[in-house]
DNA sequence: CGACCATCGTTCGTGTACGAACAATTCAGG
DNA sequence: CCTGAATTGTTCGTACACGAACGATGGTCG
């Protein structure tokens, strides 16, 4: 490329203390998370059948399905999202008629979701894909590679 | 939590084919590819000096110290992002004064960035940080883990 | 009972993320 | 040379992400 040469004046201070420790970006952990986390998200648009469907609705949705019925709030924290960013989930889930959602008679407070029909529909036709997405994105690692690295990425999750 | 038992007629359909591969939302890799880069994120805002300097902001400042000019889509290639999230990136290191932008001389649609007297200063003050950020990020993982991690999420971002 | 504090859902503001479309400019091939 | 394809930067629209503040409700403890 040929800009350090051309920067040179530019570049004087930083290139005066070499021995200083560099900060690579693509050697951070932030950096390749980030890059690990968009290519998944790209595979997931890719390969999801509804493409509509975003990432953390497709989440709600399956944890809906494995719960039941739940609280927003409750929700969120099975999924990992907060109370904010739930409010535009569960607004485009309920506008597509994928969710219901209904007072809970023992608490005034809360709002308990449930699958409709589509919903419990869509989530066994997602099923499937939600694994070829997962598959696909380790698809860089061998089986035992796979392991391992999922062992130590879910350390890193707490 | 009691929700199983509670819910057990909403669940009827799903209980009935156990054999059927269930998903569950904590083994995948997309969610906790997710939840990781969250962390980060948090560990990020607490340890950077700077309660303005957002990730992105500092990706592209450090890259920017690193080469020392870059047109706009160049740069947001070397960070991994687009061009229309580089125009909000760009913008807010413009109004903070941490960087320049000026015509090139050589192609008159590109947009040439350099970083200012503040902005060389917050990089060698955050460089420190940088590497702080990133080590507490595999704090979790020993030495050894930290290195087989990097290398197998490496290969996860291409 | 009554003051206090936690929780629930909502809204606002800021900042990524990215597809899509656009005008201006550059480049490649005929 | 000149027409068409590619690149650069910009804007628009939609969807996360989250801190902060808010009113309503629920629980606790003196």
């Amino acid at each position: 490329m040929g800009w350090r040469a051309a920067d040179r004046t530019e570049q004087t201070l930083k290139a005066e203390n070499d021995d200083a420790p560099e900060y690579l970006l693509e050697d951070q952990v932030g950096h390749l998370l980030r890059r690990a986390h968009q290519r998944h998200t790209a595979i997931f648009q890719a390969t999801i059948a509804d493409q509509q469907l975003t990432p953390l609705q497709f989440a709600a949705l399956m944890k809906l399905a494995d719960v039941g019925e739940a609280s927003q709030n409750h929700l969120g924290r099975l999924t990992a999202m907060d109370a904010a960013t739930m409010q535009g989930v569960i607004k485009r889930l309920i506008a597509r008629g994928l969710i219901a959602r209904r007072p809970d008679p023992d608490d005034r407070r809360r709002l308990l979701l449930t699958l409709t029909g589509d919903g419990r529909v869509l989530v066994d036709l997602a099923t499937a894909r939600g694994h070829r997405i997962s598959d696909e994105t380790l698809e860089p690692l061998s089986p035992s590679e796979r392991q391992t690295f999922l062992k130590l990425l879910r350390r890193l999750t707490d």
